[in-house]
DNA sequence: TTTGTTATTTGCGCCAGCGCAAAGACGGAT
DNA sequence: ATCCGTCTTTGCGCTGGCGCAAATAACAAA
């Protein structure tokens, strides 16, 4: 069932975009549904789609040579990802793509977006608003990964899932579903130190754990550990 | 003296610009000169003017709450920097930009940048450009500050800086002019750390170092501790 | 040359966090 | 109900890298 073109709206690079434009990009967009566990595009492969996650949840991540991953980033509905090669040509994609649920994205060709922007100051503008966020992102996550300690890491990652992708539960908590190996990867450590800071947490009352599953009891208290100087 | 506005085609996000556009830029710019270990701004100041360095040296910090410091980039002749905040209205400088050496820069408001791209799609086009490429730098030293051990890290940051800013010597051989703390900074380890491993590296006849100095004299051995699998 | 300042080296002790291994918990499938 | 695969927890030992402290080296100013 393809997807009403003004939804399109909801993605920020779009959001001065007229009815008609976005129009243009539905049409000029196929739809790619995905299951679990598997991959948009891989690391390495040539950017020629850059895409708008429609329904699911997928990560960013890059591996290096050995095959350890970090995750980069996290991606929930109405998003856009996988946009780097709209500018350089002959790009390939930096990280690799992959569908933590099953999820569906609209694929459009980096060389579409690539031409509206030619004509439409607005959108290189807002793509480049984009950038610039997640520049900044990534410039702190590596300040933080270069002198902050684990725990304080694992409180910014959960914090920073909390306000992105944390769901509501009927008693007004909220809670993520991640895997520890994710956590851990969202925070420069491995899934044993996840674990064991979590257990840490829940027996101080923070949190509640379970498989792929946290509660978040105390924001607040994550907070001061997040922020706290030591 | 005034710089001859021509020689801005050398900053990459200028490279397609027309030579009245290059002029606009000049004239609209002011001609800042900085003594050794002083600032062009401070990460937090209001991100007004955006900068070209002209001559000189320059470094990108981020300070955590505490005051630990990170290296984020490392600017040379013609490089641009400070630029972030030519989208984001309100912005501030996420870094602070300190003078390595006694360096000069043009100032150009951030608006005006702004005013310019506009109605010249090759100029947000090429500073997309540069953005993606610093993203993807950015994603990397992320992804290897979380997987790789030091050693290899500093080996990329040498390597890195080589490239960038390495000084062929009479003989042939390439130095660099960086304190300890400067090489720690740059790849998320204490200065202690890095002077343990030059030792080792000089020991094995790659490098030569003394204060604020490293000579490469051997690349290739570099390369090999920064690519090998291990 | 002398003196002061700043950068570097290195010995030493320490500990945060890694990672194996084994046990336990959970959930889906049949 | 049971089985199986996956995820999680935790004990244990280890070590890479930190950071103090003190010695040394290099440069600048006087």
């Amino acid at each position: 069932m393809p997807i009403d073109p003004l939804n399109l709206r909801r993605v920020s690079v779009f959001q001065n975009a007229t009815d008609d434009d976005l129009r243009l990009f539905a049409k000029n967009g196929i739809e790619r549904s995905i299951e679990e566990g598997e991959y948009f595009f891989f690391q390495g492969d040539p950017a020629i789609y850059f895409y708008v996650l429609i329904s699911g949840r997928a990560k960013l991540m890059q591996a290096n040579p050995s095959g350890q991953q970090v995750n980069l980033r996290t991606i929930s509905e109405w998003q856009m990802f996988g946009a780097l090669g709209a500018v350089s040509e002959e790009a390939t994609y930096p990280a690799s793509a992959q569908a933590l649920e099953h999820s569906t994205a609209l694929a459009i060709k980096s060389a579409f977006l690539k031409e509206m922007m030619n004509t439409r100051p607005y959108l290189s503008f807002d793509l480049m608003k984009l950038m610039t966020d997640y520049i900044q992102e990534m410039q702190e996550r590596y300040r933080e990964l270069a002198t902050e300690k684990v725990e304080r890491r694992i409180a910014r990652a959960v914090l920073r899932l909390t306000a992105q992708m944390g769901i509501k539960t009927a008693d007004g908590n909220i809670e993520l579903a991640f895997t520890r190996q994710d956590m851990a990867e969202m925070s420069g450590t491995t899934l044993y130190t996840v674990s064991r800071v979590l257990s840490e947490w829940e027996k101080r009352g923070l949190v509640e754990s379970g498989r792929e599953r946290v509660l978040i009891r105390n924001p607040h208290g994550l907070v001061q550990i997040a922020e706290e100087l030591d």
